[in-house]
DNA sequence: TTCGGTTTTGCAAACGTGTGTAATTTGGCG
DNA sequence: CGCCAAATTACACACGTTTGCAAAACCGAA
């Protein structure tokens, strides 16, 4: 059953040569060059014998894998499904492979040790660079560098992770905008749906952008804390804004999507009485009804530039440096405003 | 920077012992034991230098790494990330770790090619096993064999590749059961959004669940087909099944999302005037509005179903076998019918 | 003490590939 | 024809770990 691989030797046999020769021809190596002649025949006999290299003997060789670790987190973030996707993308497109692995979710008692002993496993297989997704927390950076120690790449997005690489989307600015955005409608009890802007913690960012655009008003800020970026928790807090907002920021679309269908429950009408913004734009987002006003959030966007970053860092072209992203408010029926754009397609 | 990793000979020098000694001290080899206080003191000195082993020579030694492939496919299924997420935790919980790949979209112009690709780039880098999202399409089986070979367990999920193991929604039967529900309420003109039914490929299952249920009943079935499995989609479709159907039977809950927002927009009442059933329990599903009829997809069920399989496979318990899990109806709003289920909470 | 048996350890080969160094071939030119 | 440099190839070792086999150490009994 189990038939043995064909190996570099088994081709050299065939072909009478040694088996560095078969190697040399095969990778590109600049010193040593192989004639022609040579090369051909090897190449001709390794695609009849439909040889396939050893990742593993090549990877423990040379110490590269074309591997790369993707390190994201559960329940986490919006949409951590459709970001995956567009890392297994850009990787694809770089000729690497992922190692995926997700550590626990936020609510778990210990998530740093779980994200260290992931770390732990991805550094041990071999991978040549680490995606991390990063929670933004206090010990972060320290915690990382006690694991990987210098020894290979790291380049973090969703969170800053000062002195490494990273890329991040503003979500302060974004937020600030947001709420600009209902400041501008004449609202002036404004309500935050997610974490609260004390505190380092990872959702902290998007509040912070609310808190501090309903400061500049000179308005009062109140959060109500979602847990889970889910829709069900969107629709349980729906009972408590009832008559107490006449606006709604929320953290993800999809808690915008719960609060709005716990409101109509309630009958209470938006966006005519309570205006929603979300956050994501989502792949529902255009769809749903009231279709919702939200920011965008370039996935795509996030992978492509942290890939490029990788390879920057891989090749020590770079070594400290943040990308920021901006993204951009996309205004719907969901916040009442007059000049909602209501084309779907994107 | 770059410092050198503490390997086993480095413990077995500072111990004063052959570097096989150490290695069997840390693996719990069967014959050859080692005596209890070596035992305990190379494990004190492994803890002291913080030794990792090399998991690549490791794996390259004896054959094992502890990663397994997951091979899925992008824009095919209504909750790829979702699904992702289930497999790794699943994964994670027998400690394996999860190369993870993603071919290319159903609409690429050779999506063959792309999946064996990817499968030989696993192979290559020695996962134990591969997880393999299947298409349902005539030549799968042969291609699987062409390149795996027998070489490393399969376990297929999705749609069944005969002679390979794996685990399968029953899509039929439930797009059967959905269409019956559609006719019990009184429904004839009843429409499917979706992949026709006859063809062998990919989403032919669904239709085919569809198919059984209208011919059973003398009804005249008719589809229309969507591309990917997105809300858009359905948002497209909206205006041609319009005074053409009072009913439709969406292969996904986005495509229904998508396809009642249409219906809204050109004055068409969901559920009064169209009854709509989706298919996927997503998350958001129960909160739009109508919240949709749909049938459950248990994510994690296939996922961790899948796994036990491939722990049976590897230890060579199972040779072929379908699991076939089955989804039930889940009746909301969108339907119309009177035994809705209005609470929310799952 | 010596012997037999058991437990513990060391030695060395193996896994597949890359690569530095030495050996061989090639080819051009005197 | 012979010689030297350049081009090409072979040899051997390295990478970190496991593992079969042999050697050594230990222990109890004769």
């Amino acid at each position: 059953m189990e038939k043995k691989r064909v190996t570099i030797k088994d081709l050299a046999k065939t072909l009478g040569v040694s088996h560095s020769t078969v190697s040399r021809a095969l990778s590109r190596s600049k010193a040593h060059m192989v004639s022609e002649e040579t090369r051909r025949r090897v190449k001709q006999v390794a695609e009849e014998f439909s040889y396939r290299p050893n990742l593993l003997a090549k990877g423990f060789a040379t110490g590269r894998t074309g591997t790369l670790g993707l390190l994201a987190r559960e329940g986490y973030q919006e949409q951590a499904g459709a970001q995956i996707e567009s890392f297994l993308r850009a990787a694809d497109d770089r000729n690497y492979r992922l190692l995926v692995g997700m550590s626990a979710e936020w609510d778990s008692p210990t998530p740093e040790i779980d994200q260290a002993t992931q770390m732990e496993q991805f550094v041990s297989r071999g991978i040549d660079g680490l995606l991390l997704q990063t929670i933004g927390d206090e010990g972060e950076p320290e915690r990382i560098r006690g694991v990987v120690d210098g020894r290979i790449p790291v380049v973090t997005f969703n969170y800053p992770a000062p002195g490494f690489p990273g890329v991040v989307l503003d979500f302060t600015a974004g937020f600030c905008r947001a709420t600009e955005h209902l400041i501008a409608l004449g609202h002036e009890r404004i309500g935050f749906l997610g974490e609260s802007w004390d505190g380092s913690g990872q959702g902290a960012a998007r509040g912070r952008g609310y808190f501090n655009a309903m400061h500049a008003h000179g308005l009062h800020p109140e959060s109500l804390p979602v847990g889970r970026y889910q829709t069900e928790s969107g629709y349980r807090l729906s009972r408590e804004v009832k008559d107490r907002f006449t606006a709604l920021v929320c953290c993800s679309d999809y808690t915008a999507i719960g609060v709005c269908r716990g409101l109509d429950e309630s009958g209470v009408r938006v966006p005519e009485d309570v205006a929603v913004v979300g956050s994501g734009d989502s792949d529902v987002s255009a769809f749903v009804t009231p279709s919702l006003t939200t920011q965008s959030k370039p996935i795509r966007g996030i992978a492509h530039a942290a890939m490029e970053l990788m390879r920057k860092v891989i090749d020590g072209r770079e070594v400290a440096c943040q990308i920021v992203l901006s993204s951009s408010l996309i205004v719907r029926e969901s916040c009442g405003s007059a000049i909602a754009d209501r084309s779907r397609i994107p």
